[in-house]
DNA sequence: TTATTTTTATGATTTGAGTCATAAAGGAGC
DNA sequence: GCTCCTTTATGACTCAAATCATAAAAATAA
């Protein structure tokens, strides 16, 4: 379920984007005006280091919300924001946005709802990247990634490449396919044509 | 400026707790009832490995609000809170605190403020983590310590230990250290009697 | 003051993830 | 089908931070 029903956010002004895969929302260092929700699709939130490496800060599907810290503070987006495939973004004008947190005070509930989920995540990264070894943070982000995804009786396949994995957890790509295929071997997870099921 | 001011918190049913230094407010895994927020003195926030590795996912000082996603989400804390020094704790029943914020509008846009500098201070934890160097990592924190920190014309004196800043950011002791005295030798900060200076 | 604990300090050694190089497999597009 | 690019895969090697050991200095308690 999405925080801000279409029609809702059609009362304030919403409109919405269509951006084709591998477009650019936003870059870190912009200033924000908008609140974005996705509509279909999937956005990746992402901070560069100065030699062009890349950290996942967080990967948004249908219904999520993303980029509100900016709304709340006064500094500029912390990362930039790329859509994965082709995606539909709603978006919300900043103060027609505060004026909708203003009338439905559970809308705003679920936002603080989504941000501390968002929190409880980034603890749970923390500790797995300073206390842990590479097997160790990959069980937790895949298990993290199969709660999030709807409950099915079967296999959960993970939808990230290994790339995106090691950017997620802060290791590189050829550690965490080493990583996987020893977990396969000692039966953690299994593997099919290369996709990874738990 | 606190999040809630006294008076109002009083009217929500309020109560201070007076700790001591190294009291434990609350373990990981507890149930959260109450809203917390410091009057005086200091709380740590951390996270603990198997084998006892201690995170320290934040440091709480007067008028800071502490320990809220557990209020809004359905899980447990995912640390523990134990305090520095004697410490004076501001505390308001669960569904009070959910009064508080319906009427309060301002107070409700503050927490959100609150909560997304809190996910501004993980998101530049991570980068620095997965991206760079002990130098790096150690200069950005004090930075931002720093940042936190009232302006005073001076320097300012970092109000922790090597160990904490360890805590802080995923590095050994030993390693901070080392990597501190250096930084001091090539001018990046400067130490007075092990206090650190920048 | 003395005793005890915490914090800072340093050297020696280990280790495991990063890096580099290279290639096979798979998927997307023509 | 074939070409190109992305993803997965693997081996060899490096190296910087973790670990281990030990001690001095400083803070705190008694």
């Amino acid at each position: 379920m999405s925080l801000i029903k279409k029609n809702i956010a059609l009362q304030y002004g919403a409109s919405v984007l269509s951006l084709k895969k591998d477009e650019i929302l936003f870059h870190e260092g912009d200033a924000a005006n908008f609140f974005y929700q996705v509509e279909e699709g999937t956005i990746k939130m992402v901070t560069y280091s100065l030699d062009g490496k890349e950290f996942i800060q967080g990967l948004f599907y249908q219904g999520d919300s993303f980029g509100e810290p900016p709304l709340f503070c006064d500094f500029p987006y912390p990362g930039s924001a790329t859509t994965l495939i082709d995606t539909k973004i709603l978006r919300i004008p900043k103060d027609r946005f505060f004026e909708l947190l203003k009338d439905h005070f559970e809308i705003h509930v679920h936002l603080d709802r989504v941000l501390c989920e968002r929190l409880k995540y980034k603890n749970m990264i923390l500790s797995e990247i300073s206390f842990y070894d590479p097997e160790h943070r990959i069980l937790s982000l895949l298990g993290y990634l199969k709660s999030k995804a709807p409950a099915s009786g079967q296999l959960f396949q993970v939808p990230l490449t290994r790339q995106q994995l090691a950017d997620m957890s802060g290791m590189r790509v050829e550690t965490v396919i080493r990583t996987i295929k020893r977990m396969e071997e000692t039966g953690k997870l299994q593997l099919q044509d290369h996709k990874i099921l738990l």
